[in-house]
DNA sequence: ATTGACCTTCCAAGCATTGGAAGGTTTAGA
DNA sequence: TCTAAACCTTCCAATGCTTGGAAGGTCAAT
């Protein structure tokens, strides 16, 4: 099939599987006499796999490794798993940034009358005041 | 003074106060003879404030903003609040689609051996099967 | 006069994705 | 058969934020 169709079926757009192509994240795919791109329904397998990590929040260099093992059937599960863990580690953590940031701008936001006057103790804070 | 030292006052490093300058998120410095920024005490406290925005999360669109309400004395607080309190809203939706992120990773993660041997219920799920 | 620490500009990379331009190919309909 | 729409190709550039380097000019002190 073209990669519109594979596009379509897998979920990521042709733009996205030309680029994921030309960073080595999937194996180049063969091509028709014009030139067109043509694939298989395993290549589409993979697609989905990538867009099913990319949901996950890994990143494409992870992806990368992912993809690697999930086609070596001799992989050891070990080392997904410490991937997926390192993983949940580094979105647990800006988690917790992006908690700490909410907590104070809500209780700055608390504070602020919010209305036609100028005083402002978002502002007052951001000026150093805080 | 130059621009190493403003650099340090504001804890905002040399090339990012250039690149900040740049895409006009701060007035553009004074020259000396040679050609050197020259930045006053109130340039300084520009760029610790920008710095503190960053710290909370703000986009360099939304401190430019800032930086605009902030230096105009007749500002509203509400413009104020309202960019505060959009942006919370888009940090506690981040928060939450990582933290469920997190909660799937986990739930693999926990029923993968994670061991020598290859099944890997984490690759099987990416793989389309969950 | 020379060294070293500063400053200048420009160009590029990193992340992942999206967009457009300019052109070739296939398919369907008049 | 001609043509128009819908596909495909490549290349170049932008997004947002930051960092890095190269090549060169300037300052302060030795």
């Amino acid at each position: 099939m073209n990669i519109g169709k594979a596009a379509k079926i897998s979920g990521v757009n042709a733009k996205l599987i030309r680029h994921y192509e030309s960073i080595g994240i999937i194996p180049k795919a063969g091509r028709s006499d014009a030139g067109y791109r043509i694939y298989t329904e395993a290549d589409v397998h993979i697609l989905a796999f990538v867009k099913r990590a990319r949901n996950l929040g890994f990143s494409m260099k992870e992806i990368k490794k992912l993809v690697g093992l999930w086609r070596n059937k001799a992989r050891a599960s070990a080392e997904v798993k410490n991937l997926a863990l390192k993983h949940t580690e580094e979105m647990e953590q800006k988690i917790s940034a992006l908690q700490d940031m909410v907590k104070t701008l809500k209780h700055l936001a608390k504070n602020c009358h919010g209305d036609h006057r100028p005083d402002c103790p978002i502002l007052f804070n951001l000026e150093g005041a805080g």
